[in-house]
DNA sequence: TCTACACTTCGCCATATGACGAACTGGAGG
DNA sequence: CCTCCAGTTCGTCATATGGCGAAGTGTAGA
């Protein structure tokens, strides 16, 4: 109990975790749309979500060759709808965190194989680029 | 606003911490009653509690030759409420801070200037030893 | 089966954290 | 002024954490 509490706070307590959570608050994304707005590795970004799970505050499926991470309903740890709730309620207006929302607002307009093509930071443009081509699949991951 | 989120939620995050936090849920404490119930070094617990009152959990106050912290109003970090609130609905029934609790009980029914006096490892005993001597101040700090 | 690639795991590094004992600080009381 | 002592601060240590790139994994598709 101390432990999964311990796991649950450790895990949103971290800054580019919490970060995390409160960009999957509108949708579940996959590993490089994450990495595409905040400028991290993709090891890096892999890790951060595998503690998320591992604190029970995060989900993670695969869809077709992406694996889509969204917000826990709180079935493996009693405390992630609390800490989660906390979370929402929170940092509405913080700078940083508006700054990341806007940029998954240009990630979420372009098409997913373009946003796994960027790398961690971001080269190919704040806006799309290479334009016209559409992927195969959806803009995004959705059951 | 991210910097406090943070500060708050790794201060809680602590098992040691949230272990205090649990103490301070009936009534504000001293480091040495604190000391005496967790069994660790007066430097460390006064750390901790250095910790929680930088992150707003925790306020301190002066009491005579003791000092005495309480849990916070949330005057100084508007997420201290709710992250004070979820920790006193959390860990009721967990074994550690149910021992915690207990020992708690017979700390608070020794006179304080014994406690202080048993070392960071309870070397006196798990129940009052010297019995019949009661400190000049009240057996706890009370405003 | 082979390639492509989204993601994970591993190894490494710099820094942060939690524990302790020793030394310091400052209020209470002689 | 001096002593006592609760509490803090400092220095040190072992371990945990967060970042990266390189290598490994497993699925989709040619």
């Amino acid at each position: 109990m101390l432990r999964q509490l311990e796991a649950a706070l450790k895990a949103a307590g971290d800054p580019t975790r919490s970060r995390i959570l409160k960009l999957l608050e509108d949708d579940g994304l996959c590993v490089c749309q994450v990495q595409a707005v905040l400028h991290l590795a993709p090891s890096t970004v892999s890790k951060h979500l595998a503690i998320l799970k591992a604190a029970g505050l995060v989900d993670d499926r695969r869809e077709g060759r992406w694996i889509r991470y969204a917000l826990a309903g709180g079935e493996h740890n009693p405390y992630a709808r609390g800490i989660l709730g906390l979370i929402r309620r929170a940092l509405k207006r913080d700078p940083k965190i508006r700054d990341d929302r806007r940029r998954l607002k240009e990630v979420l307009g372009m098409p997913l194989a373009e946003v796994c093509a960027l790398g961690p930071a971001g080269k190919a443009a704040t806006t799309a680029s290479k334009g016209p081509e559409r992927a195969s699949r959806p803009g995004r991951p959705r059951g």
